[in-house]
DNA sequence: CTGTTAGCGCTTTCAT
DNA sequence: ATGAAAGCGCTAACAG
């Protein structure tokens, strides 16, 4: 197994020198083209082996003008709700013979402008995209030009007509919602994030839309918004809410990382969940839920969120896809824990 | 604000034509060199801005013969270890001015193989590498012509002398052990993963050094592997240890997942974690720790794994780094919570 | 089945 | 301070 130690990288043109071919067959060669001689194709797979040759992608890219690399970007990859879909997209991406480029907006519409030119200098084949909300609508305008195929993830903008995957935020906040209000309670807060994010609109309208069909009256006070939906975020937001004596019974957040900063500011308070306050929130949390199964969640298959948008973009960049804009609705599930103050911890299913 | 709305991306010719110059000082302004007239630089800038132009990265790339892309190869990017040492190293690498690519190899050596030919096809500058484990050894070997620097992450190879960044597993795992001998057991059993990767013999080297140090004698019938450092090889590997009546009084897992395993194996045949069964593990689960402060464990820096990471590569990619090879070893944090059975949740350190 | 030619978009080198 | 020429490594289009 001879390796080629010496100077820069080999290219198709040595490989075609060694093989006593030319570059166009080495090309056929690599890029599985059927009309090559079994012969030569040995010859070249023996002269590749041999010199260590490994295509140059950048040549590539630039001569058949697209790559076959994705940009996923996501506002955090270390939420356990994005890492999924990180994970499930990168597989489907994978199997279909895309590279994946991953960036982390950290939530911050400058920086996703930043990541989102840099995938048009890539150019990348397409992007998947959990929005910083709706101000993200001018940054994904600017792409449109470029003629980058996209898919918006979790969130979806106002104005901006791509394909969307995404879990029923109305449905599943007036279901998380309802149960509380079963549960016996009426006082119920939401410590959400900045309306300028689809699911925070739609949550809080499932919100409304519970309080409604039970016939308890809205309370102003009881709804507070945090900066972000971040531990820290919902922290605050709780710790504001406690302070102005609405005194809730129960807790609504917008997601689970809010709910953990909500059920440290209840805590620090002296206050005890669920006893004193319940909570319930969206977004499951799995590996606490495993360790000790507390928080009472609505659960989004976000691994399948991953997967579905991926292959929706893979379509569209393919040509498969036909209409204009598909929309991808998935339902989620409630997980009745203790957080919520129900007795046991059955595990109802919203399906 | 006119936008090329037409035909296909429009290229540095067509600015420099827009803007009465030549391509190459099109060039120079958009690599910021310093020998352009105020004047054409702002004309330049101009119908950049009109034509909506952005440089393809793959002709840059080509031309100069580097990239300014690193590679991120781990294991599982849901695990929180894992996405932690991600978000450092992304972070350090955009300030540079690297653009990120990562990559899950769900712990499969070929896997891993297929994405590191991936990097080096897509001519990455350098990577930044946690491997499946020793085995990993020959696709390490095979990147060496090709002159990509990488750094290893977390787990040392034996016979690669490449950079590396590591936490001390081996007193890690001694001072949790020796937390547990403390707490007066005699009886502790080790849940481990193959022995191929280097912080499990590390830690299972820990592991001997504490019994040793108390005069306990080592019982082989206490040490059990797993198939991988998972939730699924920890909870088979305590599943055979308990049904073997190996009796332990206390469990150290190699890692955080691998200690959820555990746990729901304890609980499964009806013990109690820390009554009956205490348990102890390598890596924190911060979210799960805040919803409920339970798990002992040995904290790792990991961010920091990430951001330390990125830096050495980045300087070895500039050229400078002198020497021939650099290790960082970053110590662990033991964070006494209930599952080790200690009474209140005292926070030590071992800085 | 295989080869030749041309050019993708950029930057390096060398002029001016 | 600016430009012209050449070429990075590959493949599309067209021979043969």
């Amino acid at each position: 197994m001879m390796r080629d130690v010496g100077g820069a990288a080999p290219t198709i043109r040595d490989v075609a020198r060694a093989a006593g071919v030319s570059p166009m067959t080495v090309s056929r060669v690599i890029n599985e083209s059927a009309h090559v001689r079994p012969e030569t194709r040995k010859q070249v797979e023996a002269a590749i082996a041999a010199l260590g040759y490994v295509p140059n992608n950048l040549a590539r890219g630039l001569t058949r003008q697209k790559t076959s690399t994705l940009g996923l970007i996501v506002p955090d990859f270390t939420d356990p709700f994005f890492s999924l879909i990180l994970r499930g997209a990168e597989d489907v991406a994978r199997r279909a013979g895309y590279g994946v480029i991953l960036c982390n907006t950290a939530g911050d519409v400058e920086r996703e402008d930043a990541y989102l030119e840099d995938m048009v200098a890539h150019r990348a084949a397409g992007l998947l995209i959990a929005p910083v909300g709706d101000r993200s609508r001018a940054n994904l305008r600017r792409l449109v030009p470029h003629r980058v195929p996209f898919v918006l993830i979790d969130r979806a903008i106002p104005g901006i007509e791509s394909d969307l995957v995404q879990g029923d935020s109305i449905d599943g906040a007036r279901q998380l919602v309802a149960h509380l209000i079963g549960l016996g309670h009426r006082r119920i807060a939401h410590v959400t994030e900045s309306q300028d994010v689809s699911t925070a609109r739609d949550r809080l309208r499932g919100y409304h839309e519970a309080l409604d069909a039970a016939g308890i009256p809205f309370d102003p006070e009881l709804v507070v918004e945090g900066k972000a939906a971040t531990i820290e975020g919902g922290y605050d937001a709780t710790t504001a809410l406690l302070a102005a004596n609405a005194a809730p019974t129960a807790i609504f957040t917008v997601n689970n990382l809010a709910a953990v900063g909500c059920i440290r500011a209840i805590r620090e308070r002296g206050l005890t969940v669920p006893d004193d306050v319940a909570v319930v929130c969206f977004d499951d949390i799995e590996l606490a839920a495993m360790l000790h199964p507390f928080l009472t969640v609505m659960a989004q298959p976000a691994e399948t969120f991953g997967t579905i948008a991926a292959q929706l973009l893979i379509d569209r960049i393919a040509g498969r896809a036909t209409e204009r804009r598909r929309r991808v609705v998935l339902p989620a599930d409630l997980i009745v824990r203790v957080s919520c103050g129900a007795e046991g911890g059955i595990q109802s299913n919203g399906g």
